[in-house]
DNA sequence: GATTCCCTATCTACTGATAGGTAGATATAT
DNA sequence: ATATATCTACCTATCAGTAGATAGGGAATC
């Protein structure tokens, strides 16, 4: 039988929960052991038995991350390519407009000179599968350079909310993104 | 007389080199007072006497940050809409790929909800005016949409910072952006 | 059926390091 | 003398992390 993984248990998805939303406001250094348990009703040693050090909980929380973000993503047999952009798109438009939310990862991707080695070891690892799903659509699409729709893609879409939060627009990710699938494709 | 900006002193703009790189590294948890004070050789009390808080010092290198950047670019009315979008990426580059260091307000930007709300403003106030700036640059070139086409070019530029940083791969920038000028100018 | 043992999950109470910030003395130069 | 700029010495709050006690729930043993 292969290695099923253990399933997490409710109080420590509980705390990826919260750490997650702590991080994507602020970043890395901006959630801390005692904001989580004082959030959850625990104490922060409790913490501890979860996620032994904080650097395992960053780990985690960039694991979890990666695969629910690339999880949700529809199959590429599926769809069209533009389809499948267009989900993409809609995918980080989600978490900017209904959460409020950074990217994980685009945040930490900033952070990643400052990050414990594992943390921006998946980081990394977030991106490049993102990479390799776009360069896909691409590919199917008959784009000459995929790498670099692929690269121009996240980069649009990580900055483009950077730029809303920033400006306090939201209706800005939006005008910066509306014509990103139909015009990647054109190329 | 027009009020002259008094011009920092030896010291204070020796602290502000010192905290933009820091930040720039790993955001605005990533400096102290007393890791800056070690490196240039001063105790920590000092930096206190040229920036009386932490909030007072983010917005200091908030301001040199974006006067400086902005001052580097060209005038409008000496070149062409091309060559400024040339410049204006190349200005990116040159921090990327020298410097080795994230945009300061890329990085603030992605922190934003967490950021003391002076800070926050003047990180704003960088975006606003490189809108402004670019938004010019694409009406002298006939754009139909100057303000969607300024903020794709930051939203870009921005992004392709992080992801080229998280890959470890400083040519993902240049491939991310090299049709950027062009491209832009040509919708 | 009661006892013993272990595993899980939490707690209390603590540590040493570091954070931003302050008061007040001191030195220097005008 | 005054203003500038630094220092020593300290404060309180917070940080991640640790040790060890405690409680509860099976499962095995008597």
């Amino acid at each position: 039988m292969p290695k099923t993984e253990k399933p997490l248990s409710e109080t420590a998805s509980r705390i990826l929960d919260v750490a997650e939303r702590m991080a994507r406001q602020g970043g890395y250094y901006a959630f801390s052991f005692r904001d989580i348990a004082a959030e959850i009703g625990i104490k922060s040693a409790s913490i501890h038995y979860h996620f032994p050090t904080k650097e395992a909980l960053g780990e985690a929380l960039v694991t979890r991350y990666t695969d629910r973000f690339l999880g949700a993503l529809g199959r590429l047999d599926e769809a069209t390519p533009l389809e499948s952009l267009e989900q993409y798109v809609a995918a980080y438009r989600q978490a900017l407009i209904e959460q409020d939310l950074m990217c994980l990862c685009g945040m930490f991707g900033a952070e990643i000179a400052r990050l414990p080695d594992p943390v921006a070891r998946r980081t990394r690892e977030f991106f490049e599968r993102n990479l390799v799903w776009l360069e896909t659509v691409f590919r199917a699409a008959g784009a000459t350079n995929p790498e670099a729709r692929a690269g121009e893609t996240i980069a649009r879409l990580e900055g483009a909310m950077i730029l809303a939060r920033s400006m306090n627009d939201m209706d800005l990710f939006q005008s910066v993104t509306a014509d990103l699938p139909a015009q990647a494709l054109r190329e």
